[in-house]
DNA sequence: TGAAATTTGTGCGTATGTATT
DNA sequence: GAATACATACGCACAAATTTC
């Protein structure tokens, strides 16, 4: 959970980098619920934008979804993208 | 280049909407150049942020591409989604 | 019934970085 | 170096959906 400050990659990208890869490897099983926005900037101490432009990120690719009011959660497997 | 205040779809959708239908129609031929966020804010009386987040919903759905210090422009047609 | 708490969605403003001409 | 234009980050406020009490 630390951003690379140095690097040329923007801490967003990074943070859905981390995300999908965290999706990939199983730590986050379908349908189960992911660091919403509050925890992700607590965990990767970035503002509420770059919290949400990573997660809307991972979203928009597929990975997982949202609801309003409940947060987000990794999309069946299915709609993952490439495979 | 009117937004509809009352509509529930929000207003960077409904521009987003509009250039994807003009791509669609051909008003922008492949290659050719988009109006860019200043123009974008200009024509349709929204804010910067507005204006960005309609530019790049078109630009990561295929439909369009933008190069720093040139602007937005049309995607080739093989890399329209769907078709 | 409905009020509060939680959480995502959207909009607006501002500043700085970076690539191109 | 100057002008142009997109990319990113930070902050704030309110709307809407969902759950809980």
């Amino acid at each position: 959970m630390e951003i690379d400050r140095a690097s040329p990659v923007p801490p967003y990208r990074q943070i859905a980098a981390f995300l999908r890869a965290a999706i990939l490897r199983g730590d986050f099983a379908p349908g189960s619920r992911l660091p919403g926005v509050e925890q992700t900037v607590q965990e990767w101490g970035v503002a509420r934008t770059t919290a949400r432009k990573a997660l809307a990120a991972v979203r928009d690719e597929g990975w997982s979804f949202a609801s309003v009011g409940l947060g987000y959660y990794v999309a069946p497997q299915e709609q993952w993208p490439q495979t």
